[in-house]
DNA sequence: ATCTTGATTGTTCAA
DNA sequence: TTGAACAATCAAGAT
């Protein structure tokens, strides 16, 4: 459905339970775990909170693959600017302007970056079936799969130019 | 000296 | 469905 355009936030004052978001933005990923990590996102705080050897960071999306890129060109343009807020802000503002097929080959990419979290992930989980509370399982044997590289990439040229330039509604 | 924050939007996980 | 966290970045502030 529409989870809102943009701002998550969609109460405007209920509870301070959205204050990590409406009032700090988002920007505690380990802050928000070390306030409160025994909350959200945590299985529990047994055992399981050991470290990962190689956890999968979540995909960047369209808008963080266009930000890496517009970091660039920003800092290039403003190198005396050095907050991190302000390419956020700049960048933010210029994604809005960017149409839907300017924002296409980001998408693109988007969608690649997340089938290779899905692949680590496959692998991360695999991980996490072979770990036994013994000891560190190392021994990383999953990637002797041959696979001879022939198909992947090729093909999958899809026109689709109907994108019609729906600048806000 | 180490850790946290700030700011953006999209995506992913959990209930 | 919806909320809430977190993905990069980097310097400055806080402890």
């Amino acid at each position: 459905m529409r989870p809102s355009k943009g701002r998550a936030a969609a109460n405007k004052g209920s509870k301070e339970a959205l204050k990590a978001v409406d009032d700090r933005k988002v920007g505690k990923r380990k802050a928000v775990v070390e306030a409160d990590k025994s909350s959200k996102r945590k299985p529990k705080k047994e055992k399981s909170a050991k470290k990962d050897p190689n956890k999968p960071k979540r995909p960047p999306s369209a808008f963080f693959v266009f930000l890496e890129e517009f970091r660039k060109t920003f800092k290039r343009e403003n190198p005396n600017v050095k907050a991190v807020s302000a390419v956020g802000k700049a960048g933010g503002a210029k994604w809005k302007s960017m149409s839907k097929s300017e924002k296409a080959p980001y998408e693109a990419k988007a969608v690649k970056k997340k089938s290779e979290y899905e692949k680590l992930m496959n692998a991360y989980n695999k991980k996490q079936d072979s770990m036994d509370d013994d000891g560190d399982e190392e021994s990383e044997r999953s990637k002797s799969e041959v696979h001879d590289e022939d198909d992947e990439e090729s093909g999958q040229e899809d026109e689709e130019e109907d994108e019609e330039e729906d600048e806000e509604d």
